[in-house]
DNA sequence: AGCGCCTCTTGATCTGGGTCAAAGAATTCA
DNA sequence: TGAATTCTTTGACCCAGATCAAGAGGCGCT
């Protein structure tokens, strides 16, 4: 429950209403103004929780820079991560009270937070905001069902392509990159958060990208910066029928 | 691509507006009449197939009577259940064109359904079925990251004992009945089925079925009739904490 | 520099659940 | 009534990935 409340908002709007997936896209002037004034910023230091399972949950946000994920755990320590929360990724749900899993930062993180209650006042007076929650909300289940084929169908060396390739085209979609060129990115998690969303040990996730990275199918410097030649190929390798589009 | 469309709608609509937590509860009169006048009812046979992935969904509805389920296949045949419709349960994602995965009727099944536009043009006018799609939505998301617990984390034996506490439950709601009495119900699906939802072979369900009746966590009468004398020890098997409301 | 602390890799071995195979219920059909 | 079909159980064997164990960088600290 250690949260670091930064009311201190260096950074200007701009920047996270439009990083934010979330209510700006469509709103007016008035409606933003709005949403000024109910919004704060909150920072998190890598490895931080920014909420436990059942925690009361009193905002919505949307992360601007950094990673979280959520977790769920069982008491005999075995854990899955549910999501991973990119920038711009929503976290919140408005009308529930309980988180129902935990929130970590994995790298330092700073959201964009909206109090609950006004947030949720906001969205009764502005259907369309109302609208774009349910379209990110239906977003989230398709991911979470794709997920659900990962988890339960594929092998150890396609789950590690699968996540890959999440990361990459995530990646080369913020950086509006061509989806044909090679991808350079960092790995924004270690090889004990890859096993936590993979259902697998980390050994195993070392073993993979190594085996992965020896097939060519990667190219690795140091541990985390990742090169892939060629994306169709790691989809291959991930099962993927040619594209589908699974995003946390 | 069999959908047959039974326009005759034999029940009173009664039965469906109270079923189906959707849109109806609390809609007045007005509404109501609206509804009416886009609803209709389909019919399909155990095994019939509602709608491929791919397919464009031109309605949204829920289930009245029988059991559907959401299914992703690989091109190799793998395939994985990322959902289970039983009665009052919603299908359809209002905004979305393409139906992301296959829905089939297990059983005889009857749906109540509404044309997809003229339902989204009465969301727009009515913000409180918009709100109530929303929280089915996060409710359905909340699901799908708790069955991703148990296909990622949990073994064999935890997977079945999960998935009989969630039908148990989910029956026993319907029933009204009271939660620590033993819970009676026919298994709605076949063993293969099973394996699908749990990422499992029919066998390892087979055998971890036997284990558990053998080990009296249930009685089975011939192949589909069971009887759970203790949901507590169903659900310590199943590795939840206490209680946690699993349901699809 | 030297030490402790992470994160990651790699090896050796074990095992839960997959695979292959066969045969027992239950149901439908003729 | 028996034959065909579908669903289920059970056995024998195997392998992908878990587990256990030992190092190998890398980085901050004193």
């Amino acid at each position: 429950m250690s949260v670091e409340l930064s009311v201190a908002a260096p950074r200007d709007c701009g920047e996270c209403q439009i990083r934010h997936r979330a209510v700006c896209s469509r709103c007016d002037e008035d409606e933003l103004t709005q949403l000024d004034q109910i919004k704060y910023y909150r920072s998190f230091q890598a490895g931080q929780t920014v909420l436990w399972s059942g925690d009361q949950m009193d905002f919505v946000g949307s992360v601007v820079t950094g990673i979280a994920t959520l977790t769920q755990t069982m008491e005999d320590g075995r854990t899955q991560m549910v999501g991973l929360l990119l920038p711009s990724d929503f976290v919140g749900r408005p009308g529930r009270g309980e988180a129902p899993y935990d929130v970590v930062a994995t790298t330092d993180l700073v959201m964009c937070c909206f109090r609950k209650k006004p947030f949720e006042n906001m969205m009764l007076r502005t259907p369309h905001v109302a609208q774009r929650l349910l379209e990110m909300t239906l977003d989230e289940l398709d991911a979470a069902r794709e997920w659900m084929l990962v988890l339960g169908r594929k092998t150890a060396r396609e789950k590690i392509a699968s996540l890959l390739a999440i990361i990459a085209r995530r990646d080369a979609t913020l950086k509006l990159a061509s989806l044909d060129a090679k991808v350079v990115f960092d790995l924004p998690l270690t090889r004990e958060a890859m096993s936590d969303y993979l259902g697998l040990t980390l050994e195993t996730v070392s073993r993979q990208i190594s085996a992965l990275k020896k097939d060519g199918v990667i190219v690795l410097e140091g541990k985390r910066h990742v090169t892939v030649p060629s994306m169709e190929r790691l989809l291959e390798e991930a099962g993927d029928d040619s594209d589908g589009g699974m995003v946390s």
